[in-house]
DNA sequence: CTGTTTGCAAAAGGTTTGCACCCGG
DNA sequence: CCGGGTGCAAACCTTTTGCAAACAG
């Protein structure tokens, strides 16, 4: 089961199709696996086939957002950027607010804590960034 | 040394002028107290002068961020806020992923560790979210 | 074939900027 | 007075949307 089959299966179920730009976006996404912008994850795909538009990159990127192979992240000064989730541990970020710099990190007891404040505090479900 | 002094003393340190529209933007935010859209803001700063515009909200929230009053923050989907900042300790945020509910909360054990990693992974000092 | 997808360009939404007039120090 | 501040509207930028043509199943 991987990205690939995650993606058709998801299309599949919402009678959506399976096309040419939707197979090369997910396949440099991936590529590139993670902590890219819009802009830039176009100029990728461009370098691969140079007649796919910028708004068909966007429709994707909603859509592998919504199969939960991405997810959308946005930093303070409103820079967003995609992430690679499948596969992937739930993980934490620091961001350096002078270079803009993001390192992930995992901490099992943030992690501990985290649930626990979540629960705490009646929110069932804890999704975290 | 309450807002007001700080906010006075950075734009005398700037050579920027205490006006009017400043000093009410400042007293409704302060009020107000934090977690408030750009828009919403406008809304209440209109209650108390009707003729303050928006651009001028804009800018002056920028000064308050500058000079750490306030702080930005911006979710996943895009929304931005502000938040109070002098005179409250350091905390972090639940976000409800359904109905957009934001509570604070703080644990101490959270910021002992998250200071670690940033620590451990050369990140100098820790201005968390 | 039918309904979805695409690229383009236009629209939208939110934030910033240019400008002429206003005002604080 | 003078240089910064303000409101307004226009400009900007990023994301979304409408549409006619192209395409997957």
């Amino acid at each position: 089961m991987n990205e690939s089959n995650i993606f058709n299966d998801f299309l599949r179920g919402k009678q959506l199709k399976c096309t040419q730009p939707r197979k090369t976006i997910l396949k440099v996404f991936l590529r590139v696996g993670g902590h890219i912008e819009i802009e830039e994850l176009h100029r990728r795909i461009s370098e691969e086939d140079e007649h796919i538009g910028k708004a068909t990159v966007y429709r994707t990127m909603n859509l592998l957002v919504e199969c939960g192979l991405a997810k959308e992240n946005i930093l303070s000064g409103g820079k967003r950027y995609f992430e690679k989730v499948y596969g992937r541990e739930h993980h934490d970020h620091l961001v350096c607010t002078q270079c803009g710099k993001i390192e992930e990190f995992h901490h099992l007891l943030i992690e501990k804590f985290q649930n626990e404040v979540a629960y705490q505090h009646f929110f069932p479900l804890l999704l975290t960034a």
